[in-house]
RNA sequence: UGCCCGAUAGUAUAAUGGUAGUACGACAGAUUUUGGUUCUGUUUGUCUUGGUUCGAAUCCAGGUCGGGCAACCA
């Protein structure tokens, strides 16, 4: 079935290891920290590590990185479980850094008594101001060279909160001199009086991230420990400790953070958008978190195939979101219904059928499906909706839709000649009439007319009203972190565009959020999650269909 | 101006010293009761200069360009 494909940088690592015997399993973990939603970058990691473990018959945890309790919350810890989930991954065991806090505790003693931690009264202030610059080496604090019993001690008393935050934190005494920034004796512990969202206020001192990243993944025998390029300084240090304290010697790999086109992928940045209402949540459709995704109709099944395709690298770049498109509409193509709904709807009046008959024509789910996913039934009468734009009163060149004296195809249903039209006062066209081919009904056509145009339609006297909800890309440049200024000034005004009175066939009043829906030549739908109700329904476009008539009336 | 990393069509991604291939996009055509889908074809690339070699995208050296690093964030 899979296509043979070559091995990627960490895939050859694994397999390395695999061989040279470094290790019988691997073990991989995802390890995000619960400080806001997950997006598709981490979408990116996740399939990146759960993918990995599972090529290997290896194992994959799921640990928050919950070592700074003022940014964390368990609204985030429940809705990343959902995400990983629904993205189709179980990991092997669930964890949390705070799980974690005396054996850190532990390791950060066993510093201090080899003589390899100190304890520091600076200010956040001088510390910065004594590292130096990645071209000048740094001071050596007063402190540094503190008696270990000295150490013990104030450590101690930080731990039992005789300090207030900010007064003293442990150091790793390491070299003030090195090119690196991050082995100038970096802090390993902080005092932080803060209730955390899981151990409450049994700490007021809390790990950074490099003393207990590295340490949890060795407390958990990770091998493969995955994370984005803008660690890799981290990568010195983090076998720093674990070298010093002789534990389980879990190794980092880097590889580049995903970027799409016309998105911002950064927490900081999303979440400016969600405080600032300059969206609808953190699930607003147009978002490009795991959420946002879901809600606007992304399959996961799409997600993991567009991480699959992009593959993985230590350069930067930035991908064109048409390819994650390109993947929703693949996966939407074999599985949406087909459904008819007019979003800006006019008046078609067959004016040679007669009043007040209505037939029942059928029509198929999905063409793609073997017999066409089946077939559901459609009214039909002599008064239509059709889209405002399906009739031109004097066609563009190649126009093959409703004109003076055009043929066209009601989709499923008859030929039509259009006979005239009506406009309103302020010239624009309000109806269109036309003369029906009894001859060429779907399915049995006889007439031996061939027409190239079909267009979809609604019987008025059975269409449901709607809400549709339209989104477009959030920015209206391709990069917006790259632009001067602040990125939210290049916010796309017209990213959605609500539209009320969308006409729908009556059989879309029984559509169930999980259902996907391709509105027949306007694009693939769903059921908005958190506004749809039965008494009103409300629908977001997932994404639209490929318009190849849109480029060519452009020229 | 220190240290680290990277550079293959428009965007991604292969080729692991031996024919630069694939996907998306773009363009053209065929099919089509969705201007959708499907199918066919076309198009565009190894950052640069040297070196090693019978042979270099690949190895080496210099250059150029891009990214990261100076939070008591992760």
């Amino acid at each position: 079935m899979s296509e043979e494909r070559s091995l990627n940088f960490l895939e050859e690592i694994v397999e390395g290891d695999l061989s040279t015997g470094k290790h019988t399993s691997i073990h991989t973990r995802f390890p995000p920290e619960p400080n806001g939603y997950l997006h598709i970058g981490h979408a990116k990691s996740i399939c990146l590590n759960f993918g990995l473990a599972d090529k290997y018959g290896g194992k994959t945890n799921l640990r928050f990185d919950d070592t700074n309790p003022v940014t964390e919350e368990t609204e985030y810890v429940e809705s990343i479980k959902q995400d990983v989930r629904w993205l189709g991954f179980d990991w092997e065991e669930e964890h949390f850094a705070s799980d974690y806090f005396d054996q850190i505790y532990a390791f950060a003693i066993n510093l201090i008594q080899k003589g390899l931690a100190y304890v520091d009264d600076m200010s956040a202030e001088e510390i910065a101001a004594n590292k130096g610059t990645p071209t000048e080496a740094g001071k050596e604090s007063p402190a540094r060279n503190r008696s270990i019993e000295d150490n013990m001690t104030l450590f101690t008393a930080m731990k039992d909160g005789k300090y207030n935050d900010g007064e003293k934190v442990l150091r790793a005494k390491i070299d003030m001199a090195s090119p690196n920034m991050h082995m100038r004796d970096p802090i390993m512990y902080r005092i932080k009086k803060t209730s955390h969202h899981r151990t409450g206020d049994k700490w007021c001192i809390y790990p950074m991230y490099d003393f207990a990243h590295g340490q949890s993944d060795s407390i958990e025998n990770i091998t493969h420990s995955i994370c984005t390029l803008e660690f890799e300084v981290h990568k010195p240090l983090y076998n720093w400790y674990i070298e010093q304290l002789g534990i389980f010697a879990s190794h980092q790999f880097e590889f580049a953070r995903l970027n799409l086109t016309y998105t911002v992928m950064s927490k900081r940045k999303l979440l400016q958008l969600v405080q600032e209402k300059l969206v609808d949540g953190w699930d607003d459709p147009r978002m490009p978190t795991i959420s946002g995704l879901r809600r606007r109709g992304y399959t996961s099944a799409s997600i993991r195939n567009f991480c699959d395709r992009i593959g993985v690298q230590r350069r930067e770049n930035i991908i064109d979101v048409g390819l994650l498109e390109f993947f929703i509409r693949e996966d939407l193509n074999k599985i949406a219904s087909r459904r008819m709904v007019v979003m800006d709807p006019i008046r078609l009046i067959i004016t040679n059928y007669p009043e007040n008959q209505t037939e029942i024509l059928r029509s198929e789910n999905n063409p793609e499906e073997e017999n066409n996913g089946g077939y559901r039934e459609l009214p039909f009468g002599r008064e239509l909706w059709i889209e405002a734009e399906d009739f031109q009163e004097t066609p563009h060149k190649k126009w093959f839709r409703l004109a003076p004296e055009q043929k066209v195809r009601l989709k499923s249903a008859y030929i039509v000649t259009c006979t005239g039209f009506k406009k309103d006062e302020n010239g624009k066209v309000t109806e269109v009439y036309c003369e029906y081919i009894p001859e060429s009904k779907s399915g049995q056509d006889s007439s031996g007319i061939h027409v190239k145009g079909t267009i979809h339609w609604v019987s008025c006297e059975h269409a449901c009203d709607a809400e549709v909800r339209l989104y477009d890309r959030l920015f209206n440049v391709e990069n917006p972190s790259d632009e001067e200024g602040d990125f939210k000034t290049y916010i796309n005004p017209t990213s959605l565009q609500i539209i009320t009175q969308a006409k729908t066939e009556p059989v879309l009043l029984e559509a169930q959020p999980e259902n996907h829906f391709q509105f027949i030549r306007k694009g693939y739908f769903c059921i908005d999650s958190k506004y749809s109700t039965p008494e009103k329904l409300v629908f977001n476009r997932t994404v639209t269909l490929k318009d190849t008539w849109a480029k060519e009336s452009n020229r």
